[in-house]
DNA sequence: ACAAAACTTATTGTCGACAATTTATTTTTT
DNA sequence: AAAAAATAAATTGTCGACAATAAGTTTTGT
């Protein structure tokens, strides 16, 4: 239990199902399978030159973090978008990386600190060159997130946000294309945030991550309800 | 996204992997395979008469509520419960279930809550009658939580709690042998609950909810340090 | 006698084929 | 002609066998 090698994002990908797996979240996180599309198994075994053994694996890590939904005897589709299932999302990740948030407080390291303010350096430069770029902000935006996340030192909050619910916001955000006016405000959230942690202030690091992730909710749901659903 | 029927607590146990997976769930819960055991793929498919297919389909969703640890090429082991293990199980609980009281205050109706007061008298009524059997305790105590969490209505936080993260629960709890004094005043703290969750008052109902689960743990965490470990 | 390497054994991962179930199409009935 | 029933096609779930990897054992060398 002292830690989680358990997903192909924390090992090396070694079996065929972990490269299909990775390939796989990629693909549907991006849109290629569109949202809501059925999956056929016979058809990506094939596109993917592999048996549907290791595919059926994939698929069934693919549900873990409800990137598909499948049916018994039914079939599987990737899951759709919707404005209550962001809310929904979005509840459940303000509570997790609040929390994520007050135990980093406690139990990061000086030099993870350190190593977060160095990350937060090198996207601000990163974002100066690249104006508008919206995929190094993203990144960028993801990186800062996962090591809060990691610094908590909770294997299961670990797990449950980078391996289950992370793809999911990452499918919200690239679909919508995330580009928005957002880039500098968020980055003094996220310097107010590693403040807090690096004063121990757990209690406030919380607070400022469940208003960073809210104000990031408001900025998905108005993007959705501007395309019409 | 609007329900979540996916795993085989919520539709009859169609397939084969299905019925599997909550045999060995009860299993593996109940101690009947030992805690930190090594999982035989070949042998476990003779023990219950089918082929290796729907074994495998059931333990990838056995690693997925954490009751079993997979590493690649090298098998399947049943988790080992820890001091630490519980209380990063119960930090999560804490978060999550408190949210879950907050969102049921908003969204459970009358119905619903009526409902939840029927069990709790149901449950005083049985608890009389059989003094000390901590089954009927713990069948009760778990109805009341899984019904509040199913009225939060948000079908992520259900799937965390449910399908994921309460047969850990169950199985520090079973395992640990919880028959103590904790009995009646476990049940006024659900009194308190449902009252809050009545009056719409979501943030005393989360507040209540998270001393109830904080005085839970430290039972079970007395009882671990007891056994030695 | 101990350490390292080669070999043997056992377990896991993957494959192709078959059985069971669902979906689509055609046929029958009113 | 529309609805229902029967049939056909396709997809999913399961099986047994093989290949690749890891663990255990024996052999070899210093």
């Amino acid at each position: 239990m002292t830690d989680s090698p358990q997903s192909p994002l924390w090992r090396s990908p070694v079996t065929s199902s972990d490269r299909l797996l990775l390939e796989m979240q990629r693909t549907i996180v991006e849109g290629e399978i569109a949202s809501g599309s059925k999956i056929s198994e016979p058809e990506l075994a094939r596109k993917f030159n592999v048996s549907r053994a290791p595919l059926r694996e994939a698929m069934a890590r693919l549900e873990r973090c409800h990137l598909i939904e499948r049916i018994p005897n039914a079939g599987a589709r990737v899951v759709k978008l919707s404005t209550e299932g962001l809310r929904a999302l979005y509840q459940i990740r303000e509570e997790l990386e609040g929390l994520a948030c007050r135990l980093a407080a406690e139990n990061m390291d000086e030099q993870e600190i350190e190593q977060l303010r160095g990350l937060l350096d090198q996207h601000l430069n990163t974002q100066r060159v690249r104006e508008g770029e919206s995929y190094y902000q993203e990144a960028g935006d993801l990186d800062f997130h996962y090591r809060i996340i990691i610094g908590s030192k909770n294997p299961y909050l670990i797990n449950m946000l980078c391996d289950e619910l992370y793809f999911l916001v990452r499918m919200y955000r690239v679909q919508l294309g995330m580009n928005g006016p957002r880039v500098s405000r968020a980055f003094d959230e996220h310097k107010a945030i590693i403040n807090a942690i690096a004063n121990r202030d757990g209690e406030l690091a919380d607070l400022l991550m469940r208003r960073h992730i809210a104000a990031s909710r408001g900025n998905i749901e108005l993007k959705l309800q501007q395309l019409g659903k």
